[in-house]
DNA sequence: AACTGTGAAAACTTTCACAGCC
DNA sequence: GGCTGTGAAAGTTTTCACAGTT
């Protein structure tokens, strides 16, 4: 596999590219050509060609992509061609959430363990997984064999919980706190800001409003 | 206010100067500089003056930028000097959970009306927020003066629910449904994909897995 | 004829470096 | 001396356009 290295946005594309493979329409055709695919991900026909040629080429000129081929490639190159366990850390209400939320399994991240402070918690199964004392973080990852955790814990505490996860050598961390992480150079760290995102859409409709004149 | 256009990029970087804003230790404090404010939020002084002169002058040579000063500044530009109405339809597991997320009240977003298709969860009342049913989308809405909308309903239903809240004059949608969505010009929309997002956690892995050669 | 793969051009973003001000 | 605001430089991403292949 030609490993180049890709830009964020370039492997946000991809996962998009590869879900449209993996479903219909494009699941079941034999091929699918470099505008379809962009249509369906909102993207140009270059940008898809651009992005796809980074790591080899997967076409036939004349005919298109090869679906089930190019499929299979994607799911390599993105380190989607198995499964990963998941654990998740803070079983509040996000955390909680997550456990139950079908489209994770679905699409191949496994839910195998569950963490939390509270007492009442530990002990319980929440849509069969067991939730675990913090005292037990260390050994359960490790014996569950988690490679990527889901942290959901209050702000104040995500960053000592990222560095004990980053010391037991965990390979990738999702954080839902709204603090900013930097655990050193372990674990890769992406972040999920739930009020960000809203606050990325007031900009839109108050530069909106503005430009409308008044309140539109 | 000198409102030129700017990127994502920028938006999401001025929303994380404004959090560093709100919260020790720059609030309370007369002046921060670029270099502190880049710091604590992971970029560089440069970038911060760059992102900041975009809107206009808000700091004072020699000193930095006042603190009060520059977060009115940014509330405005974000539109975040006021409050929002916010609606969540799909009162799911995500809906669910983010009905009774402590952190986007705090941050200024009003969950003020609830929707789901379920008959028995309709007439419940969910963290102090009402589930309507989808029947009374549009009454609700127009009646509770929602402006925002998460949307968590089933992949399925959630491109024909977006276009009942483009034509009923929604300004804004943050979705959660793993598929795209394109109701025309009225809304502003955001998507939020936890497997995506796992996804690019898992390329970053499987890339650095075949740089440390074989399996890390 | 249809469509990919890719250099070159254009557009955009970030960093540099320094004049100007407090 | 310390720090902003900003043009110019460097770097990155996207689009264009077309030669090359089936």
């Amino acid at each position: 596999m030609t490993a180049r290295r890709a830009s964020e946005s370039t492997v946000r594309r991809l996962c998009g590219y590869l879900r449209r493979l993996r479903e219909p329409p494009a699941a079941g055709r034999a091929y699918v050509s470099s505008s379809e695919l962009g249509a369906a991900c909102g993207v140009t026909a270059a940008q898809v060609r651009k992005d796809l040629s980074l790591f080899g080429s997967f076409g036939r000129r004349g005919s298109g992509y090869p679906v089930e081929e190019l499929r299979a490639g994607l799911e390599a190159i993105l380190g989607l061609d198995r499964g990963w366990r998941v654990a998740v850390v803070g079983a509040g209400k996000i955390g909680g959430a997550l456990l139950g939320y079908d489209d994770l399994e679905r699409r191949g991240f496994h839910l195998v363990a569950a963490f939390d402070a509270d007492p009442a918690k530990i002990g319980t199964v929440r849509h069969g997984v067991r939730v675990h004392g913090m005292a037990d973080l260390e050994t359960v990852l490790a014996s569950a064999d988690v490679e990527l955790v889901i942290l959901a814990v209050p702000p104040p505490a995500a960053a000592a919980v990222a560095s004990r996860l980053a010391a037991c050598g965990i390979r990738g961390i999702l954080n839902f706190a709204p603090v900013r992480l930097d655990p050193g150079p372990g674990p890769d760290i992406r972040n999920v800001d739930v009020a960000l995102e809203l606050e990325g859409l007031t900009y839109a409709v108050a530069a909106r409003s503005r430009r409308d004149g008044g309140r539109g």
